[in-house]
DNA sequence: AACGTTACGGTTGAA
DNA sequence: GATTCAACCGTAACG
């Protein structure tokens, strides 16, 4: 099946003629999820106008950049089945993240917080259950390849093990890796790596490894995995320093998913100042303006990635302007509780537009009516916490904004919870 | 109805 | 520079 549209047509074409033909390459499961392109779900799909061509599975959207600015030109994002946008493989943005966790402590359901900032369930579940495992919001390590075992370290440690001791197995060396600390139990490499060493290269080693010989052995990287995931973000200390992220000045955090549990408990008096408390203990928030970034903001996906316009210097982006497509727009106004979070932006504003942004009906896009919650079990967050309105999720298209947005459902009393959280609307039952 | 799980198509970045 | 591979992504659907 394939749709052509006016707009974005390449891509909604695209789209389901891959998905349709996955789906009838797979049976089982694959089959019936692509079996919907014209379906009767998309009748049910809440918030989404009956008879409008909206797709509910990989549906490219096109996201015109006039939303953000710009007016000729069109970037394409997805819209679920709930409307909101995202972008297939790609990570959901901090501050939609840091929003789930939010609401969550808020004592807002897990199925509300997914209708409320449209995301699916699954994603919400996952990240909730990320964060109450790892005490991270952020997506783990996307690409790259795990960390070679074989360092030069260790090879060197094995040569020095079989030259001691010329008859060792090699699950003695694995052992001795262990025992002298060469190695954890999780980078040990495998006995049978450990042979093929000893066949490879050990016995071959009559002469220094090209590591040992002429040139400085690379450092065992600090981060095994990815270091691009260390916060990303700029250091508070330093809003305007240099290219922070996996070099020094990076809090020594191995990545985000073992960061220390340092992030405040649900159950903390603040667990908005936490978060806060958290993402300055990671470098989580953005400086001001000018602030630095990470050239690999990988948590930022679509965001910097995509979105920003590169400025070398400013914050740190390496890839050119023109990667700085428009994935996502995405609403700011949902969020500007987050943005108090990442005050000021994590992005030059000039650079914001795009990010993830939409117009108040981005990413809380319009759609049914936030069901009223339970109230928070949470005191309101001190009214310390700065807020900047939508710095991060800013879209800058205000008519749109206005005209995506319902008078708040009746009874939102948590939706009434959350908008004076921040002293910023939460457009929970916008349309 | 809510939610944990998982197949899927997708992106990413190191090798 | 292109390809491969294995990591992760969010969605949608199942149970």
């Amino acid at each position: 099946m394939k749709f052509t549209l006016g707009l974005g047509s390449r891509a909604w074409g695209v789209s389901w003629e891959r998905t349709a033909a996955a789906a009838a390459a797979c049976p089982g499961r694959a089959g019936h999820r692509a079996s919907a392109p014209s379906g009767a779900r998309l009748g049910a799909v809440p918030g989404l106008p009956q008879g409008r061509p909206w797709l509910t599975r990989r549906c490219f959207l096109p996201l015109p950049r006039a939303f953000a600015g710009c007016v000729a030109e069109q970037t394409y994002g997805e819209v679920n089945q709930l409307g909101g946008v995202f972008v297939n493989g790609r990570p959901l943005p901090n501050a939609i993240r840091l929003r789930i966790v939010e609401l969550a402590q808020l004592g807002i359901r897990p199925c509300d917080i997914s209708r409320q900032l449209r995301v699916s369930h699954g994603c919400v579940s996952k990240i909730l259950a990320r964060y109450n495992e790892t005490g991270s919001i952020l997506p783990g390590a996307i690409g790259g390849s795990k960390p070679r075992v074989t360092t030069p370290n260790v090879v060197k440690h094995i040569r020095d093990y079989k030259q001691g001791d010329p008859g060792i197995f090699a699950w003695e060396i694995r052992d001795r890796l262990l025992a002298d600390g060469v190695c954890d139990k999780y980078n040990v490499p495998s006995v049978s790596s450990i042979s093929r060493i000893l066949r490879n290269k050990i016995g071959s080693l009559a002469q220094p490894g090209p590591y040992e010989a002429s040139k400085q052995p690379p450092p065992q990287p600090a981060l095994p995995y990815n270091h691009i995931y260390q916060y990303p973000y700029p250091s508070p200390v330093s809003p305007t320093g240099a290219k922070m992220g996996s070099h020094p000045g990076v809090p020594g955090t191995a990545g985000h998913v073992s960061i220390p549990r340092s992030w405040p408990s649900a159950h903390s008096v603040s667990n908005i100042l936490g978060i806060r408390t958290f993402m300055e203990q990671t470098g989580a928030l953005a400086g001001s303006e000018g602030a630095a970034y990470s050239p690999k903001m990988e948590d930022w996906a679509g965001v910097n990635r995509t979105a920003f316009p590169a400025t070398p210097g400013v914050n740190g982006l390496e890839k050119p302007a023109l990667e700085a497509d428009i994935k996502y727009s995405q609403s700011a106004s949902g969020l500007s509780a987050v943005s108090g979070f990442l005050p000021a932006c994590a992005y030059p504003a000039s650079n914001q537009h795009g990010v993830y942004s939409a117009p108040g009906g981005g990413y809380l896009a319009p759609g049914p009516p936030w069901p009223p919650a339970q109230g928070p079990p949470l005191a309101p967050p001190g009214a310390g916490v700065a807020v900047h309105g939508g710095e991060l999720m800013t879209f800058k298209h205000p008519s749109r904004e206005v005209a995506d947005r319902k008078p708040p459902s009746p009874g939102s009393k948590a939706t009434d919870t959350l908008s004076s959280l921040h002293g910023l609307p939460i457009p929970a039952s916008t349309s």
